[in-house]
DNA sequence: TCGATGTAAGTAAACACTCACTTATTATAA
DNA sequence: TTATAATAAGTGAGTGTTTACTTACATCGA
């Protein structure tokens, strides 16, 4: 029928680099069109704005995310063990996917508020080891969103700081200490 | 010798409101002097432009923050104080604060990270703490700056999602909470 | 009167987005 | 097995608007 589009991905490719380095809002359709090898004109063949890029790979990528945490939490039997592979899922995506996971939070806190907030999943998978880890006495009893928040905290800004502030320890040994300090936070 | 500058503050008022709400790029010089209401040439006349106006207020308010730490520390006795305090300390700046406590981190974490980073001075107070803590040998062995990172990611996104994710607690009881894990975090 | 403060009306550059047009692909009719 | 028609993909030179910043001039206090 017509031309099949190979240009699409290009500018996906292109886009989430330059977000993720410059936030959206300082990445111009001529910067993404330069680096895709592509003009301008061809964003709008297949997004009808920068906006609406935006949000797209974002949600693309928090799909990601979200398939990539589940399949490590697949084979998980008890609620220790899931919380255990939340932390490493975690750590492995940002660490495996630094483009997605950088854009992914760089977009949450501060680009995309709106329509990001409902569909953080990730949040709701935590959120509900926590209330099964109450449920079955292991956790002390705490505010979800509370205990969700901190340990949530907890990740993230390690994973910042590895990045950016240098933390001078193994990679493996940090997930293990991360994990342990999860646990010294929500159980009896 | 001239007039006294009354419209300075007035510029930097509307900018750090406006900055906080809309991020430093997506904030004009047109909607300063609007809110500000003043002409966008008076921006101009105290300041060389506008990424030096957010790099200026950035450094008012976090030595604003810092000075605001320092006194919630000056009474304390020992190192379980101290932790204590900088956890209060924390919360309560970013609660009597808010457009200051939010463009600081809003700006640190995205749009002014060169000029930021070696100036996080309230990261260095929490490493002296949990330092001196395991010299004392109250807090267990770990290192230094995992441990403040871990500690600061469970205050600073209790506090974002105190005011976003609404946490249903009372404050007083989150900050008694969130002083406690962080004990829990790094204790023997 | 002098120098700092403030202003309104600029300016050039950058911006997101459009549009008339070309190109590549393929379903189908001859 | 071609030739053609249909259509989506891609282009690049625009568009009007918004941007940060400038400038010429007025005002005010010491």
């Amino acid at each position: 029928m017509a031309r099949p589009l190979t240009k699409k991905t290009d500018v996906i490719d292109a886009a989430l680099a330059l977000f993720m380095r410059k936030g959206i809002k300082a990445t111009t359709t001529r910067d993404i069109a330069l680096r895709a090898g592509i003009s301008e004109g061809t964003i709008y063949r297949h997004f009808q704005s920068k906006e609406d890029l935006a949000e797209s790979i974002f949600e693309d990528n928090l799909d990601y995310f979200w398939k990539y945490l589940k399949g490590y939490l697949k084979n998980t039997k008890n609620t220790e063990e899931m919380l255990q592979a939340f932390v490493a899922g975690f750590f492995e995506f940002s660490r495996r996917e630094q483009r997605s996971y950088g854009f992914i939070i760089a977009a949450h806190q501060t680009e995309l508020k709106k329509h990001s907030r409902e569909k953080m999943k990730p949040k709701e998978m935590l959120t509900k080891i926590l209330r099964l880890g109450q449920k079955e006495g292991i956790f002390r009893k705490m505010d979800l969103k509370l205990a969700g928040a901190m340990v949530m905290g907890t990740i993230m800004q390690t994973i910042f700081y590895l990045k950016n502030g240098r933390i001078a320890v193994n990679y493996d040994e940090v997930i293990e200490e991360v994990t342990q300090t999860c646990f010294r936070m929500v159980k009896k």
